[in-house]
Formats: structure tokens, sequence, C-alpha cells
DNA sequence: AGATAATGTTTGAATATGCAAACAACTATT
DNA sequence: AATAGTTGTTTGCATATTCAAACATTATCT
């Protein structure tokens, strides 16, 4: 815990200073990400779903057949998280799972009509918690706002492989690939 | 599991089909905060620190003294969670507490001088990544995001109390909130 | 004041998550 | 085709997180 021998950066002082947190971004994202998720997920309990769960299904239903890697790309959730998930889905009878003709490693995953059934009963669900946060902005500012989050994504996207392949080497740290992103395309 | 049983809402089979996942608000939150957190995280695990130990020690470099709830909700990190990890930052010598003279059940939490210095020296690395994430936007864009996305937040708190008050009541469902939400304040 | 309810924090116990290792099947190299 | 290296998935295990219950203290009501 006691980190202080080998601080590498130095402190400064007027950096620290005008640092808000609150009005600081990964943490506005945060606030609003986690008190959507929390309200949806307290909504859809009585479906028997967890958010994490609705995702696998939201994301299954929009394009299928899709394997745990891919469903990991989409939704942000570990692999071996997901493993587990779609065992306990596929028990309760909400996607079907088979074994790629390719690639005998790969699991096909589908909606069952059970699960796009259940699907298609939470989808307005959670387009009223859109309709929810997005309240009183207009159609223009909806647009731009996501426009600006997915290029916030994008940029961001570049910094260490998230759900990170196998590294034999240690894996340098991620400033390193910060400073040449922001190198590439500099803030305006 | 299969809830098939009790299923309240019908389907509404046009707004299932134009429902993209991908162009969803809370998805979209939740792939750029997960990311950005991700990396984050990764970077300053140099320092001994979680994310959520990050926030806690960020929160109160900002604003001391504070109790557990008062950082519970600047953080969204849930009460038991926040008193196990304050007790671990206490032992490692980041934050010190004290009982209110007030209120002598409130906990009175502000950074010791050692972990002052260690958010002195994080601090720049937060900046860094707030600059990566928001790098090829124009200063216009990212005042405006950053509005945009208060004004999420400011419109889904109202949704059922989060880290929620001890209820007597089964609680109702949050869509009841929810309506009332948006008739309060329809979209334009 | 005494009883009852509310609030702030902690803790126990079940569950979920993340990381690393193990497998399994495929690809590339020789 | 044998070997080594990759990639997709699963599993073991340690840790983190959640929910509920327990406490401690303060507020409220009569």
């Amino acid at each position: 815990m006691s980190a202080t021998s080998l601080l590498p950066e130095p402190i400064e002082a007027e950096e620290a200073a005008d640092f808000d947190l609150e009005s600081t971004l990964p943490y506005l994202l945060n606030r609003a990400g986690v008190r959507i998720g929390a309200a949806f997920s307290e909504d859809i309990r009585r479906f028997g779903l967890s958010l994490h769960q609705w995702r696998v299904l939201a994301c299954l239903s929009h394009q299928a057949p899709q394997s745990i890697t891919e469903l990991a790309a989409h939704t942000s959730i570990e692999v071996s998280t997901l493993s587990r998930m779609v065992s306990s889905l596929f028990d309760g009878g909400l996607l079907a799972r088979g074994r790629s003709n390719d690639d005998a490693r790969s699991v096909r995953l589908h909606l069952t009509d059970e699960g796009r059934e259940l699907a298609d009963h939470i989808i307005p669900v959670a387009s009223l918690y859109e309709r929810i946060a997005l309240s009183g902005m207009s159609e223009d500012e909806v647009v731009l706002l996501k426009a600006l989050l997915a290029k916030v994504y994008n940029n961001v996207i570049s910094l260490g492989p998230r759900i990170p392949a196998r590294r034999k080497s240690p894996a340098k740290t991620a400033v390193g690939h910060a400073i040449a992103a922001i190198e590439k395309n500099p803030p305006a």
C-alpha cells in the first residue's frame, strides 16, 4: 500500500489545485452509467435477469450467432464471466449453443424462442429508461451526445488490450500508448 | 430463470425491430466508462491502488472531511464496500478517520499527508487519460459533452433511491417513478 | 423522560468477478 | 506431418461486491 518510495511522477501543484474530480470525464461517465444501470437493473429484476444477463440477451437479440469472444468485445464483460453466465442462461432455456463447423472451438450462441420473447418484453423497458435519461434534450443534442460518446470510446479503445490477449511480455504501461495516441491526435 | 409465466409487458414488434443496442445510451456510457476505467486502472496499479480506491482518495482530496455516506453519494460505491475499503486505506496510512463531534455515529474521513501526496502524484495521470479520451474534440464539444452528461445524471438521479435507504414497503417498481419523471419533463 | 423510528456504520454470508492456468482446436513453419 | 505458437473456451481460486442483519447513536413523538 505505502508506495511512497517509488513514486515516479513529480507533484504538479497547480495541476493538482485545479483538478476537480466531479467535472472529470471518467467520473461523469461512471456516475451517469452506474445510475441508469442500477435503476434499470432494479426494474428488470422482475424478469429474473441481471444487468449483465440482459446485455447478453440484448446483444444476441441484435446479432446472432455470436461466440463468447464476440460477446465479450461487444459487452465489455470478461470472457470467464461470460462463460459462466452463458451456462446459466442456457440452463434457463434462454439461449442455445452449438459448435461452429468452421472452428470446433468456437461456440455459436443464439436466443431460443423463449429468450427472444423475453428480450422483446424487456426492450420497451430499456427504451423507457433511455427516454428518461434523455428527457429535456433536443433531438440534435441527443445525436451529438451519442456521437461524442462514440468518439470517446474510439479514443480510448486503442489503450492496452481490454479483455487482454495473453501477453508474454510484461505489458508496457498504458501511458506509453497514451502519449502516442495523444501525439497522433492532439486535443483541439 | 424461466419467467415466461408472468411477463407483464406486451411485445411491441416494431419497437423491438428498431432497437439497436449499440446506439443505446446506457450501452454507450458503459462501454466508454468501462474502457477508460480499465486502462486507467491498469496504469495506476503501480501505485498500489484500485480504481475504487483512487476514487475515494480523489474524492477526499477534493473535499474533506467526508463521511462514508457522503463518499457513497459522491462515488456511487456501496457503503458496505466503502466501509471495508476505508479500513484498508486507513491501514495503509493514506487516510485518517475520527468521529464527528455533532454526531458520534458519523465517521469523518480525510487524507493523511501521505495520502495527499499520493493523490497529487496520480492526478497528472488522471488528467492524461482525460486528455486522451477527449482528444480530437473542440473545447466547445468538450464543454457540451460534459454538460449533457451532467444532464443525463440529473435526469436519472430521481429514479429509485440508489444506495437505497432501508425501505419497509416492497419498493414500487422504478417504472412508476420513471413515468412520472418523463411526464414532468417530456423529451423535446 | 420513555418509546419508537430513523440514520450512519459495520459485519456475516452468499454471490459475482477477475486473473491465471489448463484445455482444446486451429495455423503456420519447417 | 511434426512442432511450436495462437486463439476460443472453461475452470480453480482468491478477491471483491452485494444484501441483509446487527449495532450504535440520534431524532421524533407522546
